[in-house]
DNA sequence: TTGCTCCTCACGTCACGTGAGGTGGC
DNA sequence: TTGCTCCTCACGTCACGTGAGGTGGC
């Protein structure tokens, strides 16, 4: 039998380890003096060892090693509960890879330009709003609201901050689509208003844009170029949240929003 | 302004978490109602939010980031964390993959035969070791320590358990070097024994053999299986550590390792 | 007696999640 | 008065790490 801490330089664990593993009983040593408290753990413990930390290198929480190690769970269960270790490490995987994406572009853009960025690009979930909108076509992106948003307000109560989609189709010669929302209660229905649902975003990369709108456009590129050096895709229609939009043109704070494909950046 | 439950819907996080970070100082709300307690958050706030936001998805702690977002750091400074960031993010992708490749080898392996495998492959650290050595010849791999081991046994005491190393050439008709080390204190240089050191293993794929060593070849070859099965690669000559051999050949334990290339199983 | 190994508490980690219990404005 | 939002504690999470303070055998 080997003390303490012969076991774990053995196996290769701290003696808090093993203390931990005797504590919460998965893994108690073969004789204990009574006496003097000196654990004694047997070499064919070893194998139990060993399997409780391929389990835990699994993913597998100690909580349920114990039942896998002692042999509570069938062959289905366990294959179930591998199944989750694998959707597990997956998503954990796909988490690491974009993180990682992410460091190397800040990193390259902080080599090259010797300062922080001045905006911070953040990917969120946008949830669904039943909103009342009004649509309405525009020649260019500079005729956006002056008009169309104070007609809205005139007539309901908003329940949040107004939002623009802009449909662009990309083609010069047809015009955009703006439609712009107004969050309100799915419960009242405004008279003579489109009150709809304004689907959510499952992904979406967003920026905070300040003061006017006639220089939102270099935050849009700034939107495209992050995307291009994260390895993010742009797929659908930019947003425009209006945070604040009460005072001067000059104090004003707007979210800016791309919808992104649902894939992490990188696959393997 | 915004309520806290508004801010936090907009910006995507829990209200506890902006609670959090007005606790530590990293975001107070612009007004505080200093009767009700009531938090004011201004629209403009969003932007520090997402930077810390950011910065906390690059993998920094929210200790590091209250300087990184109130400019007490300098670009060269940033441009130091950011790498720090990046050797992290990279040994934590590493990390799941190597991890996502067991699960599948597992996963795998369940599948086919609807049961757990009886042993388990741990790959671990093996530390370098002050070693009496007797190195001798053998034709095949029975001949093993019959002879070899109880010799030095004799004549010192060992601080560990007993290690072979088979240096097999692979080549039929060589013979294979048999090293018998027993691990002993580096001050006691034995009388005409070969002391020396031997060396470490960065990374070795380890696994228990219970009971004879006739029968030993079919865990050599689920060691090798896995390691196919998982991505690795064994590169050098197997080890046995005798881990218990007092007793009749049916209850040896013994250790079987084999040294595994640096890399981890899976590089992008 | 000096080292060496071992022991048992018990707090700390990290970024919040999750109630419990209560108050203010419409 | 009823909902709704907001507030402040304060414990829990997960697998140990890290001392503090002390004992047993050579």
């Amino acid at each position: 039998v080997f003390g303490t801490g012969a076991f774990a330089r053995i196996a290769g664990v701290s003696v808090r380890t093993l203390h931990h593993y005797d504590e919460i009983g998965l893994l108690h040593p073969a004789t204990v003096d009574s006496r003097t408290g000196y654990r004694g753990y047997a070499a064919a413990q070893l194998a139990r060892l060993n399997r409780i930390l391929v389990l835990r290198d699994l993913g597998f929480a100690l909580a349920d090693i114990g039942p896998i190690v002692d042999e509570q769970v069938t062959a289905g269960e366990l294959r179930g509960m591998l199944r989750l270790r694998h959707v597990d490490a997956q998503s954990r995987l796909d988490e690491e890879a974009t993180r990682l994406a992410r460091v190397e572009a800040r990193l390259e853009q902080i080599e090259q330009e010797d300062e922080m960025i001045d905006y911070d690009i953040v990917v969120k979930q946008v949830e669904a709003q039943t909103v009342a909108v009004r649509t309405e076509l525009a020649e260019a992106f500079d005729e956006r609201l002056g008009e169309i948003l104070p007609r809205l307000y005139r007539a309901i109560t908003p329940t949040g901050p107004a939002i623009a989609c802009y449909e662009d189709s990309g083609d010069e010669a047809r015009p955009i689509r703006v439609v712009a929302a107004l969050p309100v209660d799915p419960a009242s229905s405004a008279d003579g208003l489109d009150v709809r649902d304004l689907p959510g975003l499952a992904r979406a990369a967003t920026m905070v844009h300040h003061g006017s709108m006639a220089t939102v456009d270099r935050d849009y590129r700034n939107l495209m170029r992050w995307a291009d050096a994260t390895g993010e895709r742009i797929e659908g229609y930019s947003r425009e949240v209006y945070l604040d939009c009460d005072g001067p043109l000059d104090t004003w704070v707007t979210e800016l929003q791309y919808p992104l494909v649902e894939e992490p950046a990188l696959r393997r």
